[in-house]
DNA sequence: CATAAAATGAGTGGATCCACTCATTGTAAA
DNA sequence: TTTACAATGAGTGGATCCACTCATTTTATG
């Protein structure tokens, strides 16, 4: 079950198309195009892990496109391969020391290919061996918050930016006394007791949500 | 004022005599040493930001160098950068696969190194945009905290675990009144008002503190 | 339509938090 | 030694949070 999406630029059609097919054979997900412009609104649109681009492209080339990739800051950490049929020397450390994270000179194998894309995975994915624990958490979190309803997610999004009952009162033109309820019934499904728990849960839950790209979205979540 | 670290593991004595003069002119700190094996106890031992590693080396090799390096968990994130004489494709893809972040193949002029090093560097401090913001919030609770007493930092300390005024009383052996005082004028110091104010303080400081690898030493700071 | 669930609101009571004042004791620095 | 501050504790009062029960209205969902 693999979940990693890898975005191709390559304008050569049969070169793309050949990548493509090695990418997917090996279990990853893979889109392609053969533009810079096209590769930069996709990768801003479904966020791939790893970006492949070739430099020599027609529009804006391969360096550019890096540039402006990098420059989206909501993006997360993405890995960056070109591809260069130039070997020459000067041309791949332009590359390197823009920040890419490695480059395959053309032509390449396909384990060549693939083994560079494992190990920039492999690298993209322990950046932090206690992210991990974040997202189990996160996991723990979300399964409990499924129980809740649309208001109550309302009322705990609240609660996480810092508003008081009344203030959340004043602001859903309800009472006091109904926010107080909901309160109780969120406690209730998320086994929480004791006095400042709830506020504890919800700044906690803040917390992981701001430092982790993960989608915890508390305001739609569009189920009930 | 560049606090840079750069270690080089090069066997050849005027290479890596010029690699480092290099590095030293251009403002970065930097250690030498001829063998693999030292190579690892000095990381160990001085955690430098980036190891520039030749791959022909006199008992253990820059792969193995690479390897050890890396299982070594207390280490923060490295930048590891081989050289290679061996221009073949194969030498210097094995490198990129075990998760290297660039290579040089020798002859390289000095301002290959530089712009090498500098990219890196690069890569490694805008890892995380926001850390820098946190980083600046740490720095703002530590001023703020200054302030405090050894006994406010003990109970916010207790706050920020969880305790409820009357389970800190029953910890510290004093009477719950005492510890509403200290909230009180640890309210007052930290220029924060309203209910559960407090509490959110903490609770923040709770999450920088875990984390960051900065020493945001709630227990002692041994003033006062 | 009928049943279930969600949303709204009130009553009561207890526990906690926040804010102000006041007082006593100890300790450290001027 | 005086002065300043830290630590301790009490009194009072208000606001908020938490927990339980009960009731009405709306809204899905079958």
């Amino acid at each position: 079950m693999n979940n990693t999406l890898i975005l191709v630029i390559e304008d050569e059609k049969t070169l793309c198309e050949n990548i493509s097919e090695i990418i997917a054979h090996y279990g990853f997900r893979v889109i392609s195009t053969p533009t810079g412009e096209e590769g930069i609104t996709i990768a801003l649109k479904y966020a791939p892990d790893i970006i492949i681009c070739d430099i020599m492209l027609p529009g804006i080339d391969g360096f550019e496109v890096f540039a402006r990739v990098k420059q989206i800051p909501q993006l997360p950490p993405t890995a960056f391969i070109f591809l260069t049929a130039k070997s020459t020397r000067s041309d791949t450390r332009i590359g390197m020391n823009m920040g890419a994270d490695d480059y395959l000179t053309k032509p390449f194998t396909k384990e060549e290919l693939i083994n560079s894309i494992r190990a920039r995975l492999e690298k993209l994915s322990k950046k932090s061996k206690h992210q991990l624990e974040k997202d189990e958490l996160i996991e723990a979190i979300l399964e409990k918050m499924t129980s809740l309803t649309k208001t109550e997610r309302k009322i705990l999004n609240a609660i996480s930016e810092g508003y008081t009952t009344p203030q959340i009162a004043k602001k859903l033109f309800v009472s006091k006394k109904t926010i107080e309820n909901h309160r109780v019934n969120i406690s209730r499904k998320l086994n929480l007791s004791g006095p400042n728990s709830l506020i504890s849960f919800a700044l906690r839950l803040r917390a992981q949500h701001l430092d982790s790209h993960s989608p915890v979205s508390l305001t739609s979540t569009a189920s009930n």
